[in-house]
DNA sequence: ATCGCATTTATTGTCCACAATTTTATTTTT
DNA sequence: AAAAATAAAATTGTGGACAATAAATGCGAT
């Protein structure tokens, strides 16, 4: 899972990045032979980005048919999002904890970065978006933690993909600022909460829209029209 | 990360199995010719099998230097140490939650087999007393969290195998039935110090014991020698 | 026209070959 | 004899071949 284990292969990186800013959808077919052709490389390149990719369940590949992009369950759904709610109060808990001179200047910066692209790129603004929260777990300086909020956050991103409608689930960068202002009071009660919260809602911005409805089985849906 | 993906290929459970019991030790290679052949299958599947335990953490690819047991440092083992004590604590916290007949019953049923072996088979002993970790976690019902702590639980029998004296390192019998007692009845705050008491021991049984001056750079060891 | 069946096409699973790189062994030089 | 340079062996990285499986297409029967 470090540095040296990608191997450097562009293919695995843009896949991950192309499912996580929702240009590849969940249930899109992955066929290793046309992303081969597409990044110049040969099946067996795709085939272990995809088996890693699957690993870390942005990918779900079936035997003898292929991969293709996850598609969570609303169950499944609400399982990642508790799991991050855990994940990220850990974060702010060891935040709380340590110096919050350096911590609290990086995460400024990261701020006002988020907050300048406001409204103009939505794209990069969803990235820098979850890119704070992974901010955060790396200024923790527990690798794993890193590794596993990077992880979360990216199935969140899926998730959203799924169930959310367009835009409707950016973080707050309001909510972010609050974050920060708690760590640098070293207030650790409140920044748990602010942190639950900004999760929340998140999470209810992507789980409780409208059109859920999509989720319904076939007949529930026809039987409304008989 | 699901059944199907594994795709029933013998060779990475095996090295897996293979590395959590310590049969294969810390920093050994890996090569993929003699793998694949002991196995009877090609490099290609070797080459996956270890890709996915490299993403594990199990094993680690340094590229075209092929690929070998993991050697966490000490420094990381303390880092995964104090994740496995989050996940633990939120397993225990959510089975306090729930209904605790039937996990209380599927909990003593694997303490009784646990007992059985007590002594008589090692190997088996502490493959036990490692799933008894798994099944906490199977039973609060969240596939994320089991599969987590599934492989932080691996994780730290890599760490056991590379710091701990033969056998040191065992879950204690008792303390994981204190944990049950906890958990049956509803005590959250005990459960989770119980918890927390037993990981720190067996931590300790691994991370602090006379050996690790093996972990020292030479030259401190030959200053003691002139 | 629709359904079921056979055939064709596409895609995956696996192996092997060959080039690139690293490691080990040997020879040469100082 | 030690170090450096060279050669040989082993191992990895990647591409492509071929069989096995699944998906798509076309055909004939009802």
């Amino acid at each position: 899972m470090y540095k040296t284990s990608k191997h450097r292969i562009p293919v695995y990186e843009s896949l991950r990045q192309a499912i996580i800013e929702q240009a590849l959808k969940p249930g899109v077919k992955l066929p290793e032979d046309s992303i081969g052709e597409t990044f110049g490389v040969s099946r067996t390149i795709v085939r272990n980005a995809l088996v890693r990719l699957d690993a870390e369940g942005l990918v779900e590949i079936q035997p003898n048919r292929g991969a293709s992009v996850a598609e969570p369950t609303i169950e499944e759904a609400y399982d990642i999002f508790d799991m991050r709610q855990c994940l990220e109060r850990e974060v702010v808990q060891r935040l709380c904890r340590i110096d919050p001179k350096p911590v609290v200047k990086a995460l400024r910066l990261h701020l006002e970065e988020e907050q300048k692209v406001l409204g103009k790129d939505s794209t990069r603004s969803i990235r820098l978006a979850g890119e704070f929260h992974i901010l955060l777990a790396e200024l923790t300086g527990s690798k794993i933690l890193e590794n596993y909020v990077n992880e979360i956050v990216s199935r969140c991103s899926l998730i959203v993909a799924r169930f959310a409608q367009a835009h409707s689930a950016e973080c707050g960068v309001e909510e972010h600022a609050e974050i920060i202002e708690a760590i640098a009071q070293g207030d650790a009660e409140r920044a748990v909460s602010v942190m639950h919260k900004h999760l929340h809602s998140v999470q209810d911005r992507a789980l409780l829209n409208p059109e859920d409805q999509q989720e319904e089985n076939i007949s529930d849906i026809l039987s409304r029209y008989r």
